[in-house]
DNA sequence: ATTTATGCAAAACTTTTGCATGGGA
DNA sequence: TCCCATGCAAAAGTTTTGCATAAAT
């Protein structure tokens, strides 16, 4: 069903061995099309290869994230990191503070600023995160309710 | 020496006691200006008030990310967040995957997207992370004499 | 006076490591 | 064949909890 990821180029370019530990990390990542933790992602690749090991998802997860693939990124708590897929190496959303509730949106306008950065710290930027935080309607409404 | 802080003036609004466990870990934040780590800011407050605990220091970091007042980014871990202090409601950085160093910038021009969010999802919005990642200039060298 | 928030210390998790072995290239 | 990456399981950290008590308002 799914495509040959182009993710899977970039390991196998990068020099990266194409092992079932990764490419059951990476199916898992790219079923998700979301946020998620270390711990979903466990039990998810248990379930799909009982076979592969604790500590190799945590390695494939930092070797992920080290490559652009992903990016940990703090929604639910301000401790546990949720990992989510760069696609086109970038992701925007806007978190609500009060409930963890997130939306993704796609245009951020961010490309002349991304040229600006490289010629000017001689960066070479592959992507970029870009998180609002706030408070959603839903929970300005509960705000509200509460001073009254 | 340091002005009162108007973070002070956010967690009384807010309806927190103003405690010695909350003023300590502010402080430490507010001295560092950076990005810090929680074992930084355990052993910091351990430092100037032994007598504040453990537990009300995360206890703390999660509301003061709650509040808006920090933000938990990734820098060098793909597991560990660090804190960061979110300066009139905002941050920016540019972070090199290879070496971990990073370059803080002041300028997003991301007012007119905010507007247009806020105007959108009907969402009250407080701040924003805005994070860019790639390989800086020395890391770019390695890279090439690597390949070469 | 009232609570809210705290400190303590143990419990609960999560992540990392070291090393012999297996599986990609 | 070669050696990178793995699985295992124990160790090392980190965070959270439950509760009696202290300290803000």
């Amino acid at each position: 069903m799914t495509a040959i990821s182009p993710r899977i180029e970039s390991l196998k370019r990068a020099g990266y061995r194409l092992t079932q530990a990764r490419l059951t990390v990476l199916q898992v990542l790219e079923e998700e099309r979301g946020h998620i933790t270390s711990a979903d992602v466990l039990a998810k690749v248990e379930g799909i290869n009982p076979a592969v090991g604790r500590a190799s998802v945590f390695r494939a997860l930092e070797l992920f994230t080290q490559l652009g693939i992903i990016r940990p990124t703090y929604i639910s708590s301000s401790v546990t990191p949720t990992y989510v897929l760069m696609q086109g190496g970038h992701h925007h959303h806007v978190i609500c503070t009060e409930c963890k509730r997130f939306f993704e949106f796609d245009n951020c306008g961010l490309e002349a600023l991304t040229a600006n950065l490289q010629a000017t710290l001689g960066v070479q930027i592959k992507g970029h995160l870009l998180e609002f935080y706030g408070v959603c309607a839903e929970c300005c409404v509960g705000v509200e309710e509460r001073q009254t």
